[in-house]
DNA sequence: CTTGACCTTCCCATCATGGGAATCCCTACC
DNA sequence: GGTAGGGATTCCCATGATGGGAAGGTCAAG
């Protein structure tokens, strides 16, 4: 199997495919003379993986330490289950974080007239910050420790 | 005020504070003959306005879109408002998403011994896709367009 | 005048992904 | 054999918002 080949059974595109073999998560079995990387049942199933896991929104370096423990027939369940639930709790946390902010910005556009008329609730929180109130705290309110640059939003 | 000073009075990291002049966002309002960038009091509320935003999600395209509004006093609410809603219809969407991921990692967790031995429905399931079931869809299941390639978390 | 804090610009890295160019290869067809 | 078209290769660049750091200029206090 070539890349296009390898791409149509896995349905992670040519592209990713060479970046997870750049960085060395899915290594083609083998190079043809003309340089082409040639893939096998067992690198697919891996790329159906690595597709699957990123649909679940783990990172590359959770998937590299996923794959690990499945390639490992003797690993213990309680490896795996660290991981997802850590990743888990990342995800609970991202999810109260930005239901904090749908919740802060319904709460303002339902109080915003939306006519021609420039007075604007939303404008107003942005504008002040509104010192006393419930309304400040959308996403830093809780105190989670430092400010997380997490993981975006995976594709499908 | 100088950038640091601006930095601490609007709690904007002076590197961002030359990141939004640079991409024309907020200018200073002057330059003094040693080439500081000087703001006064219009720009920290502008800069202060910006955190505001980006702590509800909103993208930079979004912000500079009701910054202009925000300094156009004949503006319609019901700009404002459109901006608004579209971004809380992506934040619902972001979070359907990434609950689905969550429900279906928590349910595989919770089905998952966690101990010594190498049997687990995670791997498992990142294994099959099991193509019968409701497991398989967590985030591509909706329909919803395009793999939105979505904007990520924000900072507080 | 020195020291230390602060400013300037410029470059690099993140993370996973896509776009595109230049070049080479393989297959099919005439 | 020649050629066309699709597919492979590598390399570079971009994303979005943010941080890190280097090299060099500036300001204020001692």
């Amino acid at each position: 199997m070539n890349i296009g080949q390898a791409s149509r059974a896995s349905g992670v595109t040519a592209k990713m495919i060479r970046y997870y073999d750049e960085i060395g998560l899915v290594r083609p079995g083998s190079r043809t003379e003309a340089n082409y990387r040639e893939y096998d049942e067992v690198q697919v199933n891996e790329l159906r993986f690595i597709r699957r896991a990123r649909s679940l929104g783990f990172s590359m370096e959770e998937i590299a330490h996923l794959l690990s423990l499945w390639r490992d027939r003797a690993r213990p369940s309680r490896e795996v289950k660290a991981i997802a639930d850590r990743h888990l709790a990342d995800l609970d946390a991202r999810i109260a974080e930005m239901q904090a902010m749908a919740d802060t910005l319904r709460r303002l556009s339902d109080c915003c007239a939306g006519d021609e008329r420039p007075d604007c609730p939303i404008l107003a929180d942005l504008t002040g910050g509104l010192e006393a109130g419930t309304t400040a705290s959308a996403a830093g309110g809780g105190g989670r420790s430092g400010r997380t640059p997490g993981r975006t939003r995976p594709i499908a």
